[in-house]
DNA sequence: GATGAGCGC
């Protein structure tokens, strides 16, 4: 194969000076031919760090904020609204002088950070003082249509109850359709109270899940009865489906289209309507 | 793929 006299990389023989080459994006490139211990002559080829790319990368970003807006943005002004976006961090990893991986912060990040610190931050899924994309809720509740539960307030709100409604707190054992065996888990009871209740059958729940996961998971759509997760009598693991019951019946509801078909864990839940068992 | 526990005073 002909070898293009342009090619740099290929120019080998009687080389001694060294060369230096600047590509398009401005990286330059030294090959020097020394001569090693042994008396042999070695190619050594340096190149300057890659630094431009970074500029090139934040000229495209420059460029980008030049954008018109468009949807709920649009006239807006260039620069994120804290309304709506969040500003992260922009966290570089340089090696120090020990090797060890020294992290620097930004600081025209932090300096943006700090100018949007003043303004409200609320959680759509939780409605924590968190962005939503930073909700713990986030990956297994993360839903978009995150409905707020109509009959109960979320996160063991009972203070916050009473400020909601304006009306004096009741405590879930004394709200109408209560049932006397509301510690959830408790497992207490008789078949037919347990059978009359609005209960879900949770299926292809992991080995390792536990009553506190499934609770967690549900107790935003409203008040839990009973939560039962089958156990193996031995290993004491999941047997990979479970039992939620709820108080009302559009809690559940809710829950089932909800929690249905979501991820959990790695695994797809399943969530249907129970059957009493006979 | 699946439908919940225990059985004694």
């Amino acid at each position: 194969m002909p070898v293009s006299a342009t090619n740099w990389a290929d120019e080998v023989d009687g080389e001694d000076q060294p060369q230096t080459f600047t590509d398009a994006n401005g990286i330059t490139t030294i090959i020097e031919y020394r001569t090693n211990d042994d008396g042999k002559k070695v190619k050594v080829t340096r190149r300057t760090q890659k630094k431009l790319i970074h500029d090139v990368v934040n000229k495209a970003v420059a460029a980008r904020k030049k954008w018109p807006k468009f949807g709920k943005e649009k006239g807006n002004k260039p620069g994120p609204d804290p309304a709506t976006t969040n500003v992260g961090d922009n966290i570089k990893l340089k090696l120090s002088s020990t090797g060890q991986v020294v992290q620097e912060v930004d600081e025209q990040h932090e300096a943006m950070k700090a100018q949007l610190q003043n303004k409200k931050i609320l959680c759509r899924i939780c409605k924590g003082d968190h962005f939503t994309t930073k909700c713990p809720y986030k990956d297994s509740l993360g839903m978009e249509d995150a409905a707020a539960p109509a009959s109960a307030p979320a996160e063991d709100a009972a203070p916050a109850a009473e400020q909601q409604t304006g009306s004096k707190y009741i405590a879930p054992h004394m709200r109408a359709g209560a049932s006397s065996d509301s510690k959830a888990g408790s497992g207490s009871g008789d078949r037919e109270k347990r059978d009359e209740q609005p209960t879900l059958r949770v299926t292809n729940l992991s080995e390792d899940a536990t009553e506190a996961d499934v609770s967690e998971l549900f107790k935003r759509f409203g008040h839990i009865s009973r939560v039962f997760l089958a156990r193996d009598r031995e290993t004491g693991f999941c047997k990979g489906f479970a039992f939620v019951s709820f108080t009302m019946r559009e809690d559940a509801q809710r829950a089932q289209e909800a929690i249905d078909g979501r991820g959990y864990d790695n695994l797809i839940l399943r969530v249907e309507w129970a059957k009493s068992s006979a």
